[in-house]
DNA sequence: CCAATCACGA
């Protein structure tokens, strides 16, 4: 008998042992199978299989199964299965949750889903841990929302998961990301230990992202100071910064710290290097980077840099040659490599080619155009004189037009002279967005067109009434003992006394070559008898009095202004530029303005 | 299964 209980026992052992052993290779087989995939069909064909095998239900494959599917962006068939009605909630661990939320926080326009995961897993009573909250948090940045990213913090807190150095940087960027959250983001980023560069980075990026490019750079010398090295995630977003202030000398001095500190030059930063000069108005550089580039390096966003450069420079067909070579390079063209590419048609006048590309979008490449591309299409066609065509084009479009599409419609009716459709089509633009001040300045200039002096007035009093609030014009200037921002009618600077004399002058000087005032221009809220006075503080003409009197005759001046230059800077810089004899490179909100002998790159056309 | 980058748009 004791024989034979053992030899009982012995047996049980030896079955378990090969049941286990024949699981475990099963599960290590599924394993090494879901590494292979590459292909949804393989992936479905996979999950039949695993079902038959019966590890449909094992933890470790179905982690595996949802990153496998995450890759292939099909993160939703994954879900489906984990979450599906028959799933059995007895396999859901940690790990696998994690997983799930890994996926959605780096998918677009999915955020939401890992933060309803992220309550389902709580509903199941499954213990988050610390690789939990950087997903979570990241998901809360992704749609900016303060206060379930303040929730998700408070919990972190209590879980005790706040001395993580992951968790508190990912809590920081995503302060960083929500409105109004940057001073939550300061605070922490203030009181936590800071010897590494990734929370450095963090904060110098939310500068960047709410445009505080000057406390971007202050940040990055404290950084410096702390003794705290850069890596090339800092150095993208110090770039990003000088990219944002048009400081061409503070970039060249970022690259050459680069280089002496041997940061290494990852395809990225490549490309901010790139977009760097091209946007600092060194095209040229720009293109001798993107021509140093070693060709496994440069991605599509290395090619939409460039295209987006050469079309903000007006070098419309050079744009074209760059798209056309960068498909024969193999290199798949995306929805923002055809935005770059439609502007670029759209400020060199390419009509024909325009219409071409937007076709070729949708039919050869298989993109599904966003408002953008409609909006480059409509203003394509508009500023080309085409105001029917542009219309019509709008009524076809599948998608309710924007109100940036309604305001280039009203605007070509303006030029065109169908000024009765424009004002219909302004008012119902002013119903939907009562708020928007250059809806009320569209209105307004239309009836200065028509010369209802006594319409304009009322819409200025109505928008003075409903505080409206405006973007206020500013432009800067780089110069070498620092950064300049001037802002329209600006006397906090401490020279602009001898800045506003100057004003006068080049005024003097302009009228005497002929300059007239363009008053329709004048913002709205001015008193008519000022008009003129408005319009010559505006932020660029008291940036470019200052770099005349601060800078050595001949040189070039480049300037920044937040806005679109209006007529009246426009004609007034290509006076100047002839006058005083100097190069002015300005770039606006769209494109970039070569003024020389009173001329301008743009042709007026802009 | 843990952190932060680049191209558009506003």
């Amino acid at each position: 008998m004791q024989h034979s209980a053992s030899s009982k026992i012995k047996l049980l052992r030896f079955l378990h042992s090969i049941f286990t052993t024949s699981e475990r290779a099963a599960e290590q087989n599924c394993l090494s199978l879901l590494q292979l995939c590459n292909s949804l069909p393989k992936l479905t064909q996979l999950h039949a299989r695993l079902v038959k095998v019966g590890l449909h239900a094992n933890p470790l494959v179905l982690t595996k199964f949802t990153s496998v599917s995450s890759d292939l962006n099909a993160i939703h068939y994954a879900s489906s299965v984990i979450f599906s009605p028959e799933a059995t909630p007895h396999y859901y661990d940690t790990f696998l949750f994690n997983t799930v939320f890994k996926a959605y926080a780096e998918t677009d326009n999915f955020k939401h889903s890992a933060i309803h995961y992220y309550s389902v897993m709580l509903s199941y009573g499954i213990r988050p841990n610390k690789y939990t909250y950087p997903f979570v948090l990241k998901a809360c940045a992704g749609i900016a929302d303060l206060r379930l990213g303040q929730t998700v913090h408070g919990l972190v807190v209590r879980l005790g998961f706040s001395y993580d150095t992951h968790v508190l940087n990912t809590t920081v960027h995503m302060y960083c990301s929500c409105k109004n959250g940057i001073v939550f983001g300061e605070k922490l980023f203030d009181e936590m230990p800071k010897c590494e560069p990734v929370c450095w980075s963090v904060m110098i990026g939310g500068y960047v992202r709410w445009g505080m490019s000057r406390e971007a750079v202050s940040l990055f010398r404290r950084m410096q100071i702390a003794g705290v090295k850069p890596d090339e995630f800092t150095m993208v977003m110090v770039l990003s910064a000088c990219t944002d202030m048009g400081a061409l000398e503070l970039g060249r001095w970022v690259e050459s710290y680069m280089e002496k500190e041997k940061i290494e030059k990852t395809s990225q930063l490549c490309n901010a290097l790139i977009d760097m000069y091209a946007k600092c108005a060194d095209i040229d550089k720009a293109l001798r980077l993107f021509r140093n580039m070693s060709e496994s390096k440069r991605t599509t966003v290395s090619w939409t840099s460039m295209i987006v450069g050469m079309a903000m420079h007006g070098r419309g067909l050079d744009a074209i040659s760059l798209f056309e070579e960068m498909r024969r390079a193999g290199v798949a063209p995306d929805d923002v490599a055809f935005i770059g590419l439609l502007n670029a048609c759209r400020h060199s006048a390419l009509v024909k080619e325009g219409k071409r590309y937007f076709d070729s979008m949708i039919n050869d490449f298989g993109i599904v155009p966003r408002i953008e591309h409609y909006g480059c299409m409509v203003d394509l066609l508009s500023r080309a004189g085409q105001v029917k065509e542009a219309m019509e084009f709008v009524h076809r479009m599948p998608i309710e037009p924007n109100p940036v599409i309604w305001r280039t419609l009203i605007t070509a009716c303006r030029v065109q002279g169908e000024l009765n459709l424009g004002e219909r089509m302004t008012k119902d633009l002013i119903a939907n967005e009562p708020m928007h001040e250059s809806n009320y300045v569209l209105l307004s200039n239309i009836y200065a067109k028509m010369l209802n002096w006594e319409m304009k007035t009322t819409v200025r009093e109505v928008m003075g009434k409903k505080g409206i609030s405006k973007v206020p014009g500013s432009t800067m200037i780089e110069l070498d003992d620092g950064i300049y921002e001037f802002v329209a009618g600006d006397k906090s600077h401490s020279q602009y006394k001898k800045t506003y004399d100057m004003v006068d002058e080049m005024e003097k000087e302009m009228k005497r070559a002929g300059y007239v005032t363009k008053t329709t221009e004048v913002l709205l809220d001015i008193d008519e008898e000022d008009k003129e006075g408005a319009l010559n503080r505006h932020s660029e003409k008291l940036a470019i009095a200052f770099a005349l009197l601060k800078t050595p005759r001949g040189t070039t001046i480049r300037i920044v202004k937040n806005l679109r230059v209006c007529a009246d800077c426009h004609s007034a810089t290509k006076f100047i530029s002839k006058i005083y004899n100097r190069e002015i490179v300005v770039r606006d909100r769209n494109r970039f303005h070569h003024f020389k002998d009173g001329l301008c790159s743009c042709k007026d056309f802009w």
